[in-house]
DNA sequence: TTGACATATAATCAAATAATTATATGATAA
DNA sequence: TTATCATATAATTATTTGATTATATGTCAA
């Protein structure tokens, strides 16, 4: 469990899954949003996927990730409470990942 | 946020939490529950004050830690679904801090 | 005031972490 | 099939972390 929680423990991985939250995002959707590398978003995903947080969809070229909390009610509840990402994943350039 | 999570995302820590949960401890008594060194429960005693959630009271020669999470209804929420302490806390040898 | 006990701090160290750059893999489109 | 784009992995590095032992501080009781 508190494996879990120290997902929530880092500020890049925390927006991860705030994001995740609005809806499902490619690696580069990410990339923008938190403005580290494409390689480091990647190892945050590694580790929430590790930890099974998020799961991965491949949709042609691109991978998109998406929240697996169903039954982790305890991440589910973290996460009603980290501030809302929505503004900026609606923001995203749309040429992205489409 | 991101701070506070941080320190549910360590073992000890997280079982600090949720020993304080059923009553205030000496660092003693945490010792005995966790199993590491006294000066490793002090200094996460130290880091959980840092971030605000716990706060200590000389009575005596013991120190009693407890929590304060009045304003943090996010760990508290994380607290709910942390596996209860009762039992280990109520089984401390009685000759500790009294 | 001295000794015993409770706790804190300092110093040290091995391991884990988060980031980067370079490179590999995988998919699509020309 | 080759170039391009999206993503993953490898290698590297600086920093943080969690633990330990040794020592200092603080409180009480004899």
């Amino acid at each position: 469990m508190s494996e879990q929680y120290k997902m929530l423990g880092d500020k890049s991985r925390l927006t991860i899954l705030a994001s995740l939250k609005v809806r499902e995002l490619c690696v580069y959707d990410l990339v923008d949003i938190l403005g580290i590398s494409q390689p480091g978003v990647s190892q945050h995903l590694r580790k929430l996927k590790a930890a099974g947080l998020v799961t991965e969809t491949r949709k042609g070229q691109w991978v998109y990730y998406s929240l697996t909390l169903e039954d982790k009610p305890h991440i589910k509840a973290a996460l009603e409470f980290a501030p809302s990402m929505q503004q900026q994943v609606e923001q995203l350039k749309n040429d992205c990942c489409q």
